[in-house]
DNA sequence: CAAGAGATCATCT
DNA sequence: GATGATCTCTTGA
């Protein structure tokens, strides 16, 4: 079943664990694509120098302000998109970002979409995944509740995984080692262990 | 296999 | 005008 927008309204951290052994569905006129997410990051609040809304309220962290159950999305280093859903309360930015799933349906279609069709290749990693299921700009801000871009619950308990510090955030002081980052033990489609 | 460079642009100063 | 929540390819051991 899919996920209510109440999931999405608990802390980030908490989003940020249960989010892993969720399925991903990305519903598009070339084809369905479906993953079991493995990876999160969570990015919580201003305070955090690490989230973009540490930097403050500007029109690109706009949708991490609005009410949870919506996507982020934002397009980086000139040629990745990444994928984050809003969490928390109205107000009060913070998201967690998907970092990796495992391919489990439309797996044709990932390939085609990606340069290097390795099954362990196709979503394993925040840029890489963008590019499976087709996720650009055009979803910033989209309602989770929708049919285009959600997630979905089947029934599978929240898999054993670990915390570390989060990938690619050096820059941010002391909060670049706090471990937010949490991974599926045991699972060959992380971006990295 | 590890390390490094290059690609390329939206966003903020 | 600088930089980044990245990826791929190339190089060298």
């Amino acid at each position: 079943m899919k996920l209510p927008r109440s999931f999405y309204e608990q802390t980030t951290i908490d989003v940020a664990k249960q989010l892993l052994g969720k399925y991903l569905v990305r519903r598009h006129p070339e084809g369905n694509v479906v993953g079991r997410v493995v990876e999160t990051e969570a990015y919580i609040g201003p305070q955090d120098l690490a989230c973009h809304a540490s930097k403050g309220r500007t029109a690109r962290t706009e949708v991490m302000f609005g009410p949870a159950g919506h996507a982020y999305v934002y397009f980086i280093y000139g040629f990745y998109n990444m994928l984050n859903l809003v969490t928390e309360v109205k107000g009060y930015p913070a998201a967690v970002l998907i970092r990796a799933a495992e391919p489990v349906d439309g797996i044709e279609l990932m390939k085609t979409r990606r340069q290097n069709g390795a099954l362990r290749n196709l979503a394993s990693g925040p840029g890489k995944l963008c590019q499976a299921f087709a996720v650009d700009r055009s979803l910033n801000g989209a309602d989770l509740r929708g049919n285009v871009l959600y997630l979905e619950d089947r029934g599978e308990p929240v898999p054993k995984f670990r915390a570390t510090p989060r990938i690619g955030v050096d820059y941010a002081g002391k909060w670049k080692a706090k471990p937010y980052r949490f991974l599926v033990r045991d699972s060959e489609f992380v971006s990295k262990l």
